[in-house]
DNA sequence: AAGCTATTTAGGGTAAATCCTAGTTTTGGG
DNA sequence: CCCAAAACTAGGATTTACCCTAAATAGCTT
């Protein structure tokens, strides 16, 4: 038997729910909350193995929620229902540990086989879903190229530097393990800070990362 | 009409292409290359809207030829075949710019669909690559659990002095800016350096971005 | 051969970061 | 409500990083 929670405020969408879900055999709705934070009940939490989740709750968001659950109850699984097809939106909800995504618009075929789905711990998305993230991918590759013209070119021996610095060498130890003099650690430090175009260590370090140059 | 170019080093699997392919009126097969190298003519660019490639070719690799096709003649699709399914595979291509991908085993039928939406400039996917990409997200969140036990627990306060840090304020700007002490800031930098275990700013700030602390 | 860049070295001085110790305030649990 | 732990605060001493200027050697291009 598959036992569902409901995770939703509007009210005139559950009852839809219940009226479709009822004609089900295998599935039985246990208990419907209205706010999030009815979820986090462990008496209730024990008597489900699925949820079906609004993620636009009123008071905590949809990613808190599948976060808390999950760290609280790894055995259930939740499959979230939203009116948005963002791509950062569907992504960020995956990673937080749901397994399903599907539409409100969805119909009831679909749903009930998303329910099926998700209970017996695979995934489903439906349509929709899977083409916003597969172009969002996509899309994701284009806006990288503008950032690769910016880079700062670096010469050979200023790259052997930086990799000491990130390994957190100081100027010293540098200078024994390229066997040069401190100054020209630092002269070559200096340029590096120059290029990069960075105040100190920080920002140095955190320009070789977003760079890539290490 | 739909102009391609097939790049593989399978012959047989070259011609058998060609004859699915020849059945259908508004596809012509324009060239076929075995070798990477062979795809980067101008000429047999321009008389190309689409491309068959198999990204494992003997001499360059798949994810390098999207890219430099893409810089040369950015108005050609790539659609990629490959017998691999592996999640860091399909991404790196889908990265590069290609805008469909399908497995070897695909059906004449499949291919020919997806060879006229890549063509009209929209993206495929065969459901086995949608179905390992959708899964490759939830995974990579459930591997970052592990991780996510030994981030370091910083406090509210070293947050705020973390942050500053990473915006290159020096420890003098910073006391200015949180109303405490320079004395106070370098003990709060201390006791970050101490709880990511980095022995000076480059690695507390590599840390700091590898436990996403920022 | 002249010009450019990379690499190397150096002095002197200032600013910044790091180490060690220690007092005060907040916070969470019994 | 009280205690202990954690967080926040701070001083003195030391090490390290950063800035400015200057210059010599080597390699590569025009």
């Amino acid at each position: 038997m598959i036992k569902i929670l409901i995770v939703d405020d509007h009210k005139m969408f559950v009852q839809g729910l219940e009226s479709i879900l009822s004609k089900e055999e295998d599935i039985e709705i246990v208990h419907r909350c209205h706010e999030g934070k009815e979820v986090f009940n462990m008496e209730l939490l024990d008597r489900v193995n699925i949820i079906l989740l609004d993620i636009n709750l009123p008071d905590i968001s949809g990613i808190e929620i599948c976060q808390r659950i999950l760290k609280l109850k790894d055995h259930i699984k939740i499959l979230v229902l939203s009116m948005h097809d963002e791509e950062s939106y569907i992504t960020e909800v995956l990673k937080s540990g749901a397994l399903g995504y599907v539409l409100k618009n969805t119909g009831r075929k679909e749903l009930v086989t998303a329910i099926r789905t998700v209970a017996s711990g695979r995934t489903y998305f439906s349509e929709d879903i899977t083409n916003t993230i597969m172009n969002g991918l996509i899309s994701n590759s284009k806006k990288a190229k503008p950032t690769e013209k910016q880079v700062p070119k670096i010469t050979r021996r200023e790259k052997e530097v930086l990799d000491l610095i990130m390994e957190e060498n100081t100027n010293q130890e540098i200078a024994g393990k390229l066997f040069i003099s401190l100054k020209t650690v630092e002269a070559h430090r200096s340029n590096l800070l120059s290029k990069l175009n960075a105040r100190n260590t920080a920002g140095m370090v955190k320009r070789a990362i977003a760079f890539e140059l290490v």
